[in-house]
RNA sequence: GCGCGGGUAGUUUAGUGGCAGAAUCUCGGCCUUCCAAGCCGAUGACCCGGGUUCAAAUCCCGGCCCGCGCACCA
């Protein structure tokens, strides 16, 4: 406890302050007003404290309770820094926004994240492969895409007072037509000669400039240029023409990426949801589309319901059948869009009323994106239903662009006529999602915070803790902790109480902590603490391989061994 | 990029133009048979740069980072 010091209305006021642990945050909290004066404040203190003490000594175990959830994305930050979950990049050096890096426990979880990912959506046919490219690309590739045009905003500025916006949407608004295709010169003499004025203070405007959303590289000495790609998808593209060969010529083919892509966002933002470099998992599947309005595994999917938000409506279950006849949606884009919805629910287990698909409007999407729902999930820390991935029916764009600008054809030869495959695209932001996890599965009682990942999610799957350390439980343990760590992600703690070693599993997620007591060392069996409810039961080590895989794989806790009660916390003393 | 607010150990915070103090965490030792116990000890901080000054973590200026608002996010 130590003396705070208060101005209130310029007045000093002395307070005597605690530090207290709400979940895993310290945070200060007022015990008494002390007086305005320092060294009365100092010995009324004193006597505060000796109170206290005595107090505390009757009734402990009454706090703890009136745990505030408080700022959860402070707490989340926090506890991501202090286990190692993310923090800043070259934070000795400042830190840059928008780039973080993963620690150890954020590292595995992403980890995880991709191979759930890639046993998801690359199982769903037999053409759909994963494949590696680059990240620099030659400049032509941005051309065909449309990124060099469209991911260049037309920029201009209040000399005035500094306020910024888009050139070409300030001109539409003044009722020029089709501003967009205008260059930058011609705006700014546009603005010039209609004497355009600041819409904020009236003041004058800069020339239009060009702000462009890509980092440029240069290839080689010479000099070519090239550019981080803003997306992965490009890629993919680029690999089409020879995978299609290299996987004997069918269709539909999938080709995935999950590498880094590059933004030069303005201001970065809202933590991993505006980055500079960043991680997708994309797929691209190029399809017939002639077959648009099919799926060989359409009876599979047409039952299960969609959780739509359509244009200027709420969300509503539609199953798929519905949504192809009434909302006119393809089937084989309703066929992926399930898929999607089943990976979020069933695979990551999100709860049903955080997930949505969001339609975009026409104004929202880009030109080429035919069809367009976004992913979104429900975020405390970012105040709402957030974009985590993205379903787009892109049509020939990419194709044809490529084709333009390259020379190249490619179009291919398939069931006897000549097409170029339309592409439906499934992208994923990898860290949005990552961020997506920490917030929703965040939980704080009076245990104290808590990650409640999925098993398969957990940095950690099971942490091994003999109950003291003598007379063999440690021993014991650490035989435990060696016939375990090759089959599961497991990790070994002796120091501290074993009440401070649960919480600190509690803390990083971990589902399933083994603790090894004296009858252990009899009986030869350990018990198994579940994190969500602190509730163990007892198991046989050698059946403890067996039992433990049940578990992670979702097997039903009092089924797997003798749910028992261990003592209350009797070696407290006091 | 602009405006406002902020930045002292991992965290929560005192403090002063002159040796930066605590609580908690972490680590070591003792103790300890189930949910962040106790005792002893140790490690650990003034965001960066410049200016004013005998002396700056403190005052001034600039930068960086964070938060909020605006703008941006094909």
């Amino acid at each position: 406890m130590y003396i705070v010091k208060k101005k209130i209305k310029g007045k000093e006021y002395y307070y005597l302050n605690k530090s207290i642990r709400e979940g895993s945050k310290v945070i200060s909290k007022n015990v008494a007003y002390l007086g305005k004066d320092k060294k009365e404040a100092e010995k009324k203190a004193r006597e505060i404290i000796e109170k206290m003490k005595n107090e505390e000594k009757i009734g402990k175990n009454k706090e703890k309770q009136d745990v505030q959830v408080g700022e959860k994305i402070d707490e989340i930050n926090k506890i991501a820094s202090r286990r190692g979950f993310f923090f800043q990049t070259a934070e000795i050096y400042g830190g840059k926004a928008g780039f973080f890096t993963y620690g150890h426990l954020g590292k595995k979880m992403k980890n995880k994240f991709e191979s759930l990912w890639r046993k998801h959506f690359l199982k769903l046919e037999d053409n759909f492969v994963e494949i590696q490219s680059n990240n620099i690309l030659p400049e032509p590739v941005f051309k065909a895409s449309g990124h060099l045009e469209n991911f260049n905003d037309p920029m201009t500025e209040c000399k005035q007072c500094h306020f910024r916006f888009r050139a070409d949407q300030f001109l539409e608004d003044k009722g020029i037509e089709n501003a967009e295709a205008l260059s930058i010169e011609k705006m700014t003499i546009l603005i010039k000669e209609k004497n355009m004025k600041c819409p904020r203070c009236g003041g004058k405007l800069s020339e239009v400039k060009q702000f462009n959303m890509m980092f440029p590289v240069n290839i080689g000495f010479q000099g070519e240029k090239g550019y981080l790609s803003p997306e992965t998808a490009q890629a993919s593209y680029l690999a089409f023409k020879q995978e299609f060969e290299a996987t004997r010529r069918k269709l539909p083919l999938g080709i995935a990426i999950i590498d880094k892509a590059y933004r030069n966002e303005i201001s970065p933002r809202q933590m991993f949801f505006r980055l500079r470099e960043f991680t997708q998992a994309e797929l691209q599947i190029f399809f017939d589309s002639d077959k648009i309005n099919e799926h060989p595994k359409w009876q599979e999917v047409k039952k299960k319901k969609l959780r739509l938000k359509l244009i200027g409506k709420e969300v509503e279950e539609i199953n798929c059948e519905e949504a192809n006849i009434k909302l006119n949606l393809p089937k084989f884009y309703l066929y992926y869009a399930s898929k999607i919805q089943e990976f979020y629910l069933e695979v990551l287990k999100i709860p049903k009323e955080k997930f949505r698909f969001r339609e975009l409007s026409e104004k929202e999407r880009a030109f080429y994106n035919k069809i367009h729902f976004d992913i979104e999930l429900n975020l405390d820390t970012l105040g709402g239903f957030k974009e985590v991935a993205g379903l787009h029916y892109r049509t020939d764009h990419d194709l044809k662009g490529h084709s333009e600008i390259s020379g190249k054809n490619l179009e291919i030869f398939y069931e006897g006529k000549r097409i170029l495959p339309h592409v439906l695209e499934l992208s994923f932001g990898v860290d949005r999602n990552i961020w997506a996890l920490l917030d929703i599965f965040y939980d704080v009682g009076k245990e104290g915070s808590m990650f409640k990942f999925p098993p398969k999610i957990a940095p950690f799957e099971i942490a091994i803790l003999p109950l003291v350390n003598k007379a063999g439980m440690d021993k014991l343990a650490k035989e435990v902790y060696s016939s375990l760590k090759e089959d599961f992600d497991c990790f070994y703690d002796d120091s501290g109480s074993i009440g401070r070693r649960y919480a600190r599993q509690d803390e990083i997620g971990t589902p399933f902590c083994i603790t090894i007591d004296g009858e252990s060392l009899k009986k030869k069996d350990v018990t198994i603490r579940r994190r969500d409810d602190q509730k163990q039961i007892r198991v046989k080590i050698n059946d403890l391989k067996e039992i433990l895989k049940g578990l992670l794989d979702g097997l039903e806790f009092e089924k797997a061994g003798k749910l028992v009660e261990t003592g209350k916390n009797e070696l407290r003393r006091e």
